[in-house]
DNA sequence: ACCTGAACACCGTTCAAGT
DNA sequence: ACCTGAACACCGTTCAAGT
């Protein structure tokens, strides 16, 4: 006679990420989940491969997050408050789910593989604007300087790796603005 | 009567430094190193307070090091030029030392600890440029987007975190060109 | 004074036995 | 078909006993 289930994927993905932002990933062990989920750790290996599976599937479901949040910002006409919004809000998320950020951006892929749609995903509204700042023909490239000052700046932020005084949000708004500005000159000539 | 030393601080650390590049943090065991220098690992709280110690004797080290390639590279008249060199150093530095330069940037404090000197160090030669680009009133402000680009860049790069394609060393010079210029309309007006 | 074996608590993971 | 206790290998760390 089969057992009724006690737990499910979902439920066990949801916990882990409540571990994680309170316990940090150190913190995030099988025992911890199982216990929160209320099942016994071994349990847990019915519906996911390994830890480092379940850390993949963690990260995941907050890339997921995180494209949804950036896809629902509503844009203008001009590209310039476009981006800062967009960094703005990006920024937003990464202080509510600092643990669950650093997953996706930080960690790398000794600890996570993650899933190239949810990244293309995530990257698009980012990618649009790039294209109105820079030009088509550079859209890639200012896309991923863009994307690299506000992963680094972010990181560096959750780290406290800016330790030499100094407001930081003034810093992210003087950062977005010099951005905004930097690729003006290299789009092609507007028509007319 | 005593024993002879059959170890030393800076050996252990060497040692843990060899294993951090070649089998990552999680390589990165009491084992591991007792073995490479030769004692049980027991004998390693003689001279490390515990493994976290350890790693953030690493990551000094790692930043001491780095702080000494950037303080070496020579400055001329153009600050664009010298951005451009001690750009392009910080990324050569991070490609022969991944796992180190991880753990200075990305793994937080988690897992490490930096001294504040080392760091303030490091800054030094990017700072002047700051300057030198910025003007000395955004000198912060300027050096923190730049390290945030350059940081996110190479963790991103070494993350492997870039997947939409195309070529990562043309994204980062046309990175540190956009940065080159960003701030030179912010800058007070030269003398005369 | 440094080194060692033995031991402890705590991980992730496997598996045979239950229902 | 899911769940569990028991067990295994592997961590970091402590400590009494050696020299």
């Amino acid at each position: 006679m089969p057992t009724p289930d006690r737990t499910s994927l979902a439920q066990i993905v949801e916990a882990a990420r409540e571990i994680l932002e309170s316990a940090g990933l150190a913190g995030l062990t099988m025992q911890a989940v199982a216990d929160r989920v209320g099942v016994r750790a071994p349990s847990l290996y019915k519906r996911v491969r390994s830890r480092g599976d379940l850390i993949g599937l963690v990260a995941d479901a907050t890339l997921q997050d995180m494209g949804a949040r950036l896809d629902a910002i509503p844009t203008g006409a001009d590209p310039r408050q476009d981006l800062t919004e967009l960094a703005r809000a990006f920024r937003a998320f990464a202080h509510e789910r600092p643990a669950g950020y650093r997953l996706i951006f930080d960690w790398g892929p000794e600890t996570v593989k993650l899933d190239q749609a949810s990244f293309v995903r995530a990257a698009a509204p980012l990618l649009r604007i790039a294209a109105d700042l820079a030009g088509p023909e550079h859209e890639l490239e200012a896309a991923r300087t863009i994307t690299a000052w506000a992963n680094g700046f972010l990181s560096m932020e959750l780290a406290g790796a800016f330790n030499l005084g100094g407001d930081l949000d003034l810093a992210f708004e003087y950062g977005v603005a010099r951005l905004a500005d930097a690729f003006i000159g290299t789009r092609p000539a507007a028509i007319g």
